[in-house]
RNA sequence: GCACCCAUAGCUCAGCUGGAUAGAGCGCUGCCCUCCGAAGGCAGAGGUCUGAGGUUCGAAUCCUCAUGGGUGCGCCA
């Protein structure tokens, strides 16, 4: 059970080499043309020019090596591309063949690799905001992607737990509500309210700045009242985090934080030091990170003797490293974050904590509203997660209202889950390396490339099996392509190289534009080949939904990867 | 000043390792429901792929420069 595009590059590569031609020309892809091919391979216009003969000899000679292959006709066309046309019985064939593997013919790992990926970031204390959301889809999905494909891939959290927010917040419970520090419960909500006063406390008074680092230093010194609301605080978070990601169907294997770390930065350090990894410039401690200056040096401890993140996530690595079989650490982090990821992979490099271990950094673009600058509120704040979500919940409660398809009961869940599905792939149809635009009218339509759509079309087509079943008929033999089924056949094809795509370029883009690919073609089969109305055959009727059955099978699947449900109506 | 990223239709975006007429969605113009969900399908208008060089038989794709945006540049994370 292999695709199409595989067994004709398997055939291709053995007419080129029967032919006497090199393989490496013999790369099948899918044609540019459908309407003159359903795939092509362009090797015989290098080899032409190679050999100075004229392209379309070498290409009617691969032809005629490949005369009479039992699933595909080969022409050769103009200056020397071979067109390869899929034969219609191998081809509905194939559809059956797609269908019967549940992982719709895409292969798993010969080798899996161990993968952590690092894809959450938010702070203690602060609420989540956009970024955070691309973080957490695009981590999720790629997690996902890469354990389908038979890889041992795990998620860190990577909590922003300590530093100098929380000396800032201690420092304001000191001041404002002592008795605290005693003991006493804090809410998420108490924080929410605490956190931009101390902020903005830190930035405009000078003696409460110094008291906040004091408390910093205290915190990391393990000051044991400090030590004891730092635990508390962190808990209320953390419960209003995972609130937020259980949302989002998102899960970490591990909730460790930056405060994991702490304990070993003074050895680690005194490590480095002695080694002359690090070294002592300007009272700070660093580590350079080039020769030409180019990639400022990174700091490990500042001239106040505190630690920084630069510390902080060398020791990750040291930390991450205890794993021997651990290959690849992914950062989904904001691409504003490049400088940084360079000088600490630079870092760990001299350090010589790496060894085999890569590291990359996965990054993503801002995310900004439709005036084109960083998503805001209307009144220029910075939009919460869950008020994002609470307006697109909304939107699409609306949208279904409006419908009125399905009863009023079950409209409130069936807009957690349709609302769930415009996010993720309003975001994960971007390409993660740019900005995007978060539209939330955009993204909660159901017209077009989103989401709802995608839904929608396995909704329709799981209806209509639904309906023949009560009629007696069931999906059978694909008989027929039918109309429209070849580009249908084709995409179904493609799900494997959209998986690999997916991995390669660390881009669920790929597996989500491929998503989108069956649901068009779906859709448009599903609308030029009836199957209950009077007149088709039983035999045309079984075909038919077995093609849609097929399709609907694997975008489910495809959907399942980007974390995406599908609603049984909406 | 130095470094990195981006530039494709009115708007939002695809375009895989360079290949045959550059594709979607929204919006706009027309069609298609006595018939399985029209949240759909079909067709049309709309682009000197920012500009200029270069490599190549062939460039949206690779290289250089320019222009216009964005971002980051040792003691916040």
């Amino acid at each position: 059970m292999t695709t199409l595009i595989d067994q004709i590059n398997a055939a291709c590569a053995d007419a080129f080499a029967a032919c006497g031609f090199d393989t490496k020309f013999a790369a099948v892809r899918e044609s540019d043309r459908p309407d003159m091919a359903d795939f092509q391979c362009n090797g015989a216009l290098p080899i032409g020019k190679m050999q100075k003969q004229n392209p379309m000899d070498v290409a009617d000679k691969i032809v005629a090596a490949m005369a009479d292959n039992p699933i595909v006709t080969v022409e050769a066309a103009r200056p020397g591309f071979l067109n390869f046309r899929v034969r219609d019985s191998a081809l509905a064939h194939h559809i059956a063949t797609i269908a019967a593997d549940p992982r719709s013919l895409a292969v798993t790992a010969a080798t899996a690799s161990k993968i952590l990926v690092d894809y959450g970031g938010p702070n203690v204390a602060k609420d989540m905001h956009v970024g955070h959301l691309r973080a957490a889809i695009i981590g999720q999905a790629l997690k996902d992607i890469l354990r389908f494909a038979g890889h041992d891939a795990d998620g860190d959290v990577h909590l922003g737990d300590w530093g100098l927010q929380m000396g800032q917040l201690i420092a304001f419970i000191e001041a404002e509500h002592p008795h605290l520090l005693d003991g006493g419960e804090i809410t998420m909500e108490d924080l929410q309210a605490w956190y931009p006063q101390a902020s903005g406390l830190s930035k405009t008074d000078d003696a409460f700045r110094e008291k906040a680092r004091a408390a910093t230093m205290a915190l990391q010194a393990g000051q044991a009242d400090y030590f004891a609301l730092w635990e508390r605080m962190r808990a209320a978070s953390v419960a209003s985090l995972k609130r937020d990601y259980d949302w989002l169907g998102v899960q970490f294997e591990y909730w460790y934080g930056e405060s994991r770390y702490q304990s070993a930065l003074d050895t680690m350090v005194a490590d480095l030091q002695s080694t002359g990894v690090a070294e002592l410039d300007d009272g700070a401690m660093i580590i350079r990170t080039s020769d030409d200056g180019k990639l400022p040096p990174l700091i490990l401890r500042n001239s106040n003797g505190a630690y920084g993140y630069g510390a902080t996530d060398v020791a990750t690595i040291q930390d991450r490293i205890q794993d021997p079989a651990l290959q690849t650490i992914l950062y989904v982090v904001d691409a504003r974050q490049s400088t940084h990821f360079k000088q600490v992979f630079k870092s760990c490099e001299r350090a010589g904590y790496l060894g085999t271990v890569s590291a990359e950094h996965i990054a993503f673009g801002t995310v900004n509203g439709t005036d084109g600058k960083p998503f805001k509120t209307r009144e220029g704040g910075t939009m919460r997660l869950t008020d994002l979500i609470a307006m697109m919940v909304d939107a699409v409660r609306a949208r279904l209202d409006d419908a009125g398809s399905i009863p009023e009961t079950d409209r409130a869940a069936v807009a957690q889950t349709v609302a769930q599905a415009a996010i993720k792939f309003g975001e994960l149809s971007h390409d993660r390396e740019k900005n995007y635009v978060f539209d939330i009218d955009q993204f909660a339509q159901f017209e077009g490339k989103t989401g709802p759509y995608l839904q929608y079309t396995c909704v329709r087509i799981q209806t209509l099996l639904d309906a023949a079943a009560q009629d007696g008929k069931t999906p059978g033999t694909i008989t027929s392509v039918g109309d429209g089924g070849r580009a249908l056949a084709l995409a179904l094809d493609a799900f494997p190289a959209a998986i690999d795509k997916s991995i390669k370029a660390r881009k669920p883009s790929h597996l989500a534009n491929h998503a989108y690919r069956i649901a068009e073609a779906a859709n448009g089969f599903y609308q030029k080949n009836r199957v209950l109305s009077a007149g088709v055959s039983a035999e045309d009727a079984a075909s038919h939904l077995a093609t849609l059955a097929a399709a609907q099978r694997q975008l489910t699947l495809a959907l399942d990867l980007m974390g995406i449900s599908v609603p049984t109506k909406m």
